[in-house]
DNA sequence: ACGGTAGGAGAACGCTCGTTCTCAAGTCAA
DNA sequence: TTGACTTGAGAACGAGCGTTCTCCTACCGT
């Protein structure tokens, strides 16, 4: 098994047990059974588990962003990319290992005592955050619309991982509805 | 010092190291060192961690619940009162150790691991909800309203906790506005 | 004064886990 | 074939921490 594919697989258990038990509960050791890739190769690979959590945060970061992205451009028009945005995590709200937003679990399990993992669900955010802004300009929107829009997304996130329900983002969506109506 | 006293003690030094920097780094010699309560009698009052834990939320949840409720209760108006409660939030995220909502952290902590947390979390964001929809339904609004607001409300708590602004209070309200204006 | 109880300080225990080390097996160039 | 190197399996190490234990001191009723 050549470099490559083994960060690949270490990535991937990575992802998958951080991601649904929480990242201070899940072991180097879990890592190497789930990904057959061994400790020696995994402190190669990755010096210090804070590094393996920044890659999977990182990686995550921008798989998420683009699958968002790609389906919000299957919409011409640009108000519709803005409701689709809420369409795409009603779906993600719906996929069987949902547990809420990645970020903002990791802030709560380690923002306090970690500042690079904070860092990195701040600047996740902010892309968030930008990309909504973008999708408010390309309908020739106010400004004040993209935080507005950024909170109940945030809002929604956090309500589905908790609740385990995907009903926020319908929620959410209406309240965008009433938004973009009352302009 | 009797017991109650040692209990308030131990349980206001756990909120505070709890909130502060997280639940799992922080370790009962810690608490013990905090409150002045030794290690017997801190596990003859809470057999173990978990139960302080669960204490620390309990007790955090009558005062969250109680103070926003103190607050919005000077207001006669109730349109105005479902704005107050915006206002307050964004007092709250002004106070110097303000980090975010003990709850979804604490989910974010400890949701995937232990059961009893979890609840905890799902009744406080329930009860949080009913209260807005009491609110809602004193002004003579629609229900599909309350929804809205909650979304709004965690989502700004969400981000002031992850940014450290008060902003998200100010853009919700807005948002809020907005909503009731549409009716 | 004195025996008994409670409480405090902190050592001790046992487990988890991040990280490193050992050792044997495999690989490849010469 | 040989010898240098890499790799994997898993033991070992060391720190942190939840929990319990030891031992000593202080206080209480008689």
């Amino acid at each position: 098994m050549d470099s490559a594919t083994a960060r690949e697989q270490a990535l991937d258990a990575a992802e998958k047990l951080f991601y649904g038990r929480g990242i201070q509960s899940v072991g180097m050791d879990d890592i190497r059974g789930a990904s057959g890739v061994s400790l020696k190769r995994l402190y190669q690979l990755f010096p210090a588990k804070e590094q393996l959590v920044e890659a999977y945060l990182e990686r995550r970061d921008v798989r998420w962003r683009g699958q968002l992205a790609a389906h919000v451009e299957r919409q011409a028009d640009p108000e519709r990319r803005i409701l689709t945005v809420f369409d795409w995590l009603e779906e993600w709200f719906g996929e069987t290992d949902f547990r809420g937003c990645a970020w903002i679990n990791s802030y709560g399990e380690l923002g306090a005592r970690s500042e690079r993992v904070a860092d990195q669900v701040r600047a996740h955010k902010r892309a968030f955050h930008d990309y909504l802004a973008s999708l408010v300009a390309g309908a020739g929107l106010p400004e004040t619309l993209t935080g507005q829009l950024f909170l109940l997304a945030e809002g929604a996130m956090v309500t589905a991982g908790i609740t385990g329900s995907t009903r926020p983002a319908a929620q959410a969506r209406e309240a965008v509805r009433s938004l973009l109506a009352a302009r």
